[in-house]
DNA sequence: CATAGATCCTGTATGC
DNA sequence: TGCATACAGGATCTAT
């Protein structure tokens, strides 16, 4: 499932095998995958030019120039579950899942030493995706408040644990403000982006912390950590090419990650916790998944849990805009 | 406004 | 063997 470390893997791959090419045409094999202008797709990118591949959390984007001016527009990407962006030669069999078909031209239009064309470098750019649950779109680029340039589509999303500019003393903050639990918040890309259900699990594994934790609850200095530990993960997993299970997650060129075997929590339950042995159990969470080891990630009490019932009788209970219909 | 839950999607694994 | 069900889960939409 593509995280930072994953998306940051094949934004690598977009810029050494991408960036400065040319896109000749698009083409849609599967309306889902293009979220807003199916049909406009082919007419909003072809014979504009990537200028480079930009990425916060797990959005993509490719700036498209047109040559005079700094790129105006974005072909923005978000991977899902099982998204792929593959670099393929013209000719190669289509993908059983492939969405989204961009020729590119030559990657040196300007190398006119021998006044041909080279057709071995003319490539495509596939969007291959099982689930569906990723897509395409192009997006206006507009001013993100710190000197860069961003989609509007996904100006909502925070910035990174990766983002150099990252104000992590405002995003504890914004944690604290939070009645809810710690590993909800850490999911909620608005707040902090990037992580998903693998790296927050990872994540609160190396903080000894249970997810259910009240995010309002815990000390700054404690938010510290486990945003460093956040930090650490993606950090060394991205040096193992990311975390693949199967072959849904690959980079541009088909090749998978190796970060899966140094997984301590995510899947993992029954097995030693590397820790202290206990084995890792899993629970149920948002729907999904959860992993932790049950000696060192205690459980909130029910005192401090969001998942708590309501408060006793006698306590001040928030008021209502309305009357209740009950 | 803040928060919680439903929803989309399909290949693989599991159970009866 | 075959069919039904569970599961993977990020972002968006809807409800409260």
């Amino acid at each position: 499932m593509p995280e930072l470390p994953e998306v940051e893997v094949v934004r690598r791959g977009l810029q050494a095998w991408v960036a400065g090419r040319t896109i000749l045409g698009a083409e849609v094999l599967h309306r889902r995958a293009v979220r807003r202008q199916a049909d406009d797709l082919h007419a909003s990118v072809s014979g504009r030019t990537v200028a480079c591949a930009s990425r916060r959390g797990k959005y993509l984007w490719l700036p498209l120039s047109d040559g005079t001016q700094p790129a105006a527009q974005a072909l923005v990407a978000h991977l899902g579950m099982s998204g792929q962006l593959l670099i393929q030669p013209v000719g190669a069999a289509d993908e059983p899942h492939l969405r989204v078909r961009f020729t590119l031209a030559d990657a040196r239009p300007e190398s006119a030493d021998h006044g041909d064309t080279d057709a071995s470098s003319a490539g495509e750019l596939r969007f291959v995706d099982q689930r569906t649950f990723g897509g395409l779109m192009t997006a206006p680029l507009v001013d993100d408040g710190r000197g860069g340039r961003i989609p509007e589509v996904i100006a909502h999303i925070a910035p990174d644990p990766m983002d150099p500019s990252l104000d992590l003393d405002a995003v504890i903050a914004r944690f604290r403000a939070r009645r809810t639990e710690i590993k909800r918040a850490l999911l909620d890309q608005s707040l902090l982006s990037g992580i998903g259900n693998i790296y927050a699990d990872e994540a609160l594994w190396r903080a000894r912390l249970h997810g259910s934790r009240l995010a309002s609850a815990l000390r700054p200095a404690v938010l510290r950590g486990l945003l460093g530990h956040v930090r650490e993960v993606m950090e060394q997993a991205l040096e193992q090419g990311g975390t693949s299970f199967d072959a849904l997650y690959v980079n541009v060129n088909g090749q998978s990650g190796y970060f899966d075997r140094s997984l301590r929590a995510y899947g993992q339950e029954g097995r030693p916790c590397q820790r202290c042995g206990t084995p890792i159990r899993r629970e149920r969470f948002m729907n999904r998944s959860s992993f932790s080891c049950g000696r060192c990630q205690r459980p909130p009490s029910r005192s401090t849990s969001a998942t708590a019932g309501p408060p006793a009788e006698g306590r001040v209970t928030p008021h209502r805009s309305s009357g209740g219909t009950r």
